[in-house]
DNA sequence: AAAAAGCATTGATTTTGATCAATGCTTTTC
DNA sequence: GAAAAGCATTGATCAAAATCAATGCTTTTT
């Protein structure tokens, strides 16, 4: 149990035996169907998630009433609405499981206690956001420069587990696209 | 002098006289005028800057030589090639100053040292990309889920400052439109 | 003070992506 | 194993933004 969120935690910051014990304290494990929330709008996000195994999405609703994904994850990566884990308002994303998923939850008091307590937890996280915020920046910089046959090829290349996992329509409201839209470009593309 | 630098880091972690001392052996000012380039593409990003006064812009530039502006900011805001800075690639972006400006620039190394010294230090590192991870984050949201229309005036209710500071050009570039297309949402939004 | 450069706006046209609609698969569900 | 739901694709039409082009201001530069 937490083999993954472990093994993820001492490739950043190494930590001791007793350290391990310390944090496992503070884990929450948790299993999800396809199809259930971890998360719903309007809620209060009281924990952040790391993904031991499944795939999860977050989305959010615009007035509409159209889905638009925001961040995919899979096993290794962390999900959450962190505005809301962090200000402690109402959070604007809802995030499902897509796929059957074991969870390692670290809850915002545990978060705040290890950030206390243990040095080490603070690096990890510094770590986790600084990852988080290189990858998106990515993908802003993706958006606005470049074409989007470009876009997509890009997408696949960093991220081929994620095409492979997930159905096209979904890749697609990432992307800010409709289907038919993302269909023909990938028509598009296998035409050169 | 640093005298915003230290108003910003100690409204985030409160530092005694000694340890401000010690932080000031490691920041260097630099001034740079209108025009004048802070970091350009393919050089190593060897430092990050905290704006004392002025404003700037981090921007790039595609395959067909368009300019895409990324990034502003101001008096009191961060800004860098973060994933140049961390890895020790190459910068994708070009910075330069959009007025005359005063930084605080903090090496790599300054930064390292800094890191392992001053565990208040890496909170205020850890606060500084959190917050800029959920400022991109919204960023990225809005132009996922939200109208044109609405983008804007949510750009305006959010950076107010930016607005009045930044010629209508370089905002449309921001927002990844052309400057007619933007000058005719801002046209269509007074006519209500 | 004159010339040049930078900027915002408007109009006409073209390009791109969204929308509406239908079809054929494949995967779930009962 | 039949019915239903979910999904990707294709076609036709519509809407939105980009592009091309021109004009009148400001602000810089010299």
């Amino acid at each position: 149990m937490y083999e993954l969120f472990f093994q993820n935690f001492n490739t950043k910051v190494a930590l001791t035996k007793e350290e391990e014990t310390l944090i496992k304290n503070y884990l929450i494990p948790k299993k999800l169907r396809k199809k259930q929330y971890l998360l719903q709008e309007n809620e209060v996000c009281k924990s952040y998630a790391f993904i031991e195994k499944g795939a999860l999405r977050a989305y959010s609703v615009d007035d509409s009433g159209n889905e638009h994904i925001i961040q995919f994850g899979i096993e290794g990566w962390i999900v959450s609405d962190l505005y809301s884990f962090l200000t402690g308002e109402p959070a604007t994303y809802n995030i499902d499981a897509l796929e059957d998923s074991e969870l390692v939850l670290i809850s915002k008091t545990a978060h705040e206690e290890l950030l206390q307590k243990l040095p080490k937890y603070e690096t990890f996280t510094r770590l986790n956001i600084t990852g988080a915020y290189i990858a998106m920046q990515k993908r802003l910089t993706s958006i606005i420069s470049s074409p989007l046959e470009e876009r997509y090829t890009n997408f696949t290349k960093a991220y081929p587990e994620i095409i492979q996992r997930v159905p096209q329509h979904m890749i697609a409201s990432y992307m800010g696209l409709t289907p038919e839209t993302l269909s023909r470009i990938r028509k598009r593309i296998s035409a050169k």
